[in-house]
DNA sequence: AGTGTGTCCTGTGTGC
DNA sequence: TGCACACAGGACACAC
């Protein structure tokens, strides 16, 4: 579901909460999300406190005092809710639509000078958690392959013209590929592609070059001007807080098929690659 | 090896 | 209103 700016969004929202927070108390309403969590899940958690609260990707990234680090994904449907005690309505799931509590999957009981707690719900549970030891994170299976972090110094673009030379899929399905490039997701990529001109279909190989440095570019500004905006605003997503306004961003053209480009006055039109929805212009997307 | 397809799961919106 | 159906932001297992 969130791509890296509803997750960067996510992280500084739970942040305050998590970081330097003893887990007094976790509990697991299930043996699994979409995995099941690994082995002892919440022994390991439970006493453990939280040294730092990052990002990879699209994954949440919990360093504790333990030495190990908690991986979380939230898959398609997975939102984080803070319940500190100054919600007007404390306790009460808050934004539309209502989370459901049966959804409630993994509560964390922080303190890190006053109690609160982190509700962990996912629908869909298409999310997931693993622990795996800090020292070994950079080698452990999520991210291994793992390709360069877009707005880190390792998304150069030499590196990544020489990422897409070597591919001879659409360019679409190469942003998605997470080895590429990570955090990118499909509303992302939509929107990147439309902004740098090149249609969704053309070989990832032919980007390579000029075209491979405007895409490049309309990345960066892409994801930042969402981060800013403090993530994307679809339905499902919900910040961690009850009134932060996450729900005004609006897309140039993902859902937007059926509509006029706002740039040349074509029609936005979707196709399917790779099993998922492309929107795009074919009026200037070359 | 690289690429495309099917699958996990629930909720929502559309059309009849 | 009730129902069936399509579709949803991700990642992985699998077949070619």
């Amino acid at each position: 579901m969130p791509e890296l700016p509803e997750v960067e969004t996510v992280r500084c929202g739970l942040a305050p909460v998590f970081e330097g927070a003893d887990l007094v108390k976790v509990t697991a309403s299930r043996p699994d999300l979409r995995f099941p969590f690994p082995k002892n899940f919440v022994s390991r958690l439970t006493g453990a406190r939280v040294d730092t609260l990052g990002r990879r990707g699209k994954y949440l990234l919990a360093g504790l005092s333990t030495g190990e680090t908690l991986i979380m994904h939230l898959g398609m449907s997975g939102r984080f809710v803070i319940d500190d005690g100054t919600a007007k309505t404390p306790g009460k799931f808050n934004q539309a639509p209502a989370c459901n509590p049966v959804h409630n999957h993994v509560v964390f009981y922080c303190n890190n000078g006053k109690p609160a707690t982190v509700t962990y719900n996912d629908p869909r549970r298409f999310g997931f958690m693993d622990l795996v030891a800090t020292q070994a994170l950079e080698d452990c299976k999520q991210f291994k392959a793992m390709g360069p972090e877009p707005l880190g110094n390792g998304f150069s673009v030499v590196a990544f013209n020489a990422a897409l030379k070597t591919k001879s899929a659409p360019i679409k399905a190469a942003l998605l590929d997470q080895r590429v490039v990570a955090g990118l997701g499909n509303i992302y990529v939509c929107e990147a592609l439309y902004r740098a001109g090149i249609s969704p279909r053309r070989r990832a190989s032919s980007v390579a070059g000029r075209r491979g440095e405007r895409l490049h570019s309309e990345i960066l500004t892409v994801l930042r001007a969402a981060i800013k905006a403090g993530g994307s605003s679809l339905r499902d997503f919900a910040g961690v807080h009850e009134d932060l306004g996450y729900f005004q961003h609006r897309f140039e053209v993902y859902d937007r098929e059926g509509e006029k480009c706002p740039k040349c006055d074509s029609e936005i039109g979707r196709i399917v690659q790779s099993g998922r929805s492309t929107f795009y212009c074919s009026g200037c997307q070359r």
